[in-house]
DNA sequence: GTCACACCTCAAGTGCACTTGAGGTAAACT
DNA sequence: AGTTTACCTCAAGTGCACTTGAGGTGTGAC
């Protein structure tokens, strides 16, 4: 814990790429963690830029922040993760991960299958199919609607 | 076009499984169109729960309904789409859909090997990975960042 | 000393994809 | 005649993931 090596939110935010309120937005939610130095700048340890990497990662895949935030409620906060840490999440995102490419093929394939063929019997079709609890989930834009989420 | 077999919102909403409001709304987007009766309420033709469909399908792999009324607007509105007009849209989507579950793969990958073998290094890893433009789109949930359009 | 610069807080705004509510009409059942 | 049902419009609210703005502090360079 050497303090020559904490970094500062600018520096935090150019190396992980993403803006500086974007950093502090990320702290209030408890995705990251800092210190204070003697004047109420906030200090970052290095391995915020690897948690960071991480919800930019799960956002890619269509995560939302309090999923990403359950995911790296795993790791420590108060020392910097072992390579175990990470492999225990890696492995757990990639299970899920897996999970939702394979949904996504199903509708791809559903897609041609479906809408190609023009046959669209809403029983058999996988586009149309629907029968699931839609828009049972309160208000707000649909990240990963429902149905991309079961089996 | 006989009277009969135009559809009144309930039923549409019922049978396309999304609420009489998202309906309407999706009417205001422009990704459906609807005629009135005699006493003002609307009438659809049956293949706008096609079109519905097909918003959902968007929706389950990541498009926001912009760019689903982009492909939507390759379909005729006045008269129902041909099998061909169906299968046209379907293609174009499978292509997209197959590079963005190839994206997925690779931040799904780049997750297990880079995260995984706790090297991170800023030039090479795939997960770290964020020269692109970050954050550079406006405000907004970010449904699909830039990252995982690129080729 | 003053200037820029990096940082701080707190409040409000933004875009999306909706939902919810208030207040009303028109036809259909009882 | 009264009620239920289905629909209408318009306005405002909601959750997310941020951004933008206003107004202020601390440190270092000139």
């Amino acid at each position: 814990m050497d303090r020559h090596d904490l970094l500062g939110i600018g520096e935090v935010a150019r190396r992980s790429g993403v803006s500086v309120p974007t950093v502090r937005f990320y702290e209030e939610k408890g995705l990251i963690t800092s210190t204070r130095d003697a004047a109420g700048r906030r200090r970052f340890e290095r391995h915020v830029l690897r948690r960071i990497a991480v919800v930019r990662a799960g956002q890619r895949f269509g995560m939302g922040l309090a999923e990403i935030g359950e995911a790296l409620a795993g790791l420590p906060v108060d020392h910097p993760p072992t390579k175990r840490d990470w492999e225990r999440l890696s492995r757990s995102w990639h299970a899920a991960l897996t999970a939702r490419i394979e949904a996504m093929e199903r509708v791809r394939d559903g897609l041609s299958s479906c809408i190609g063929c023009g046959c669209l019997s809403l029983k058999a079709c996988p586009v149309y199919n629907h029968d699931d609890e839609l828009a049972a989930e309160g208000p707000g834009p649909r990240r990963w609607p429902a149905a991309a989420r079961d089996g």
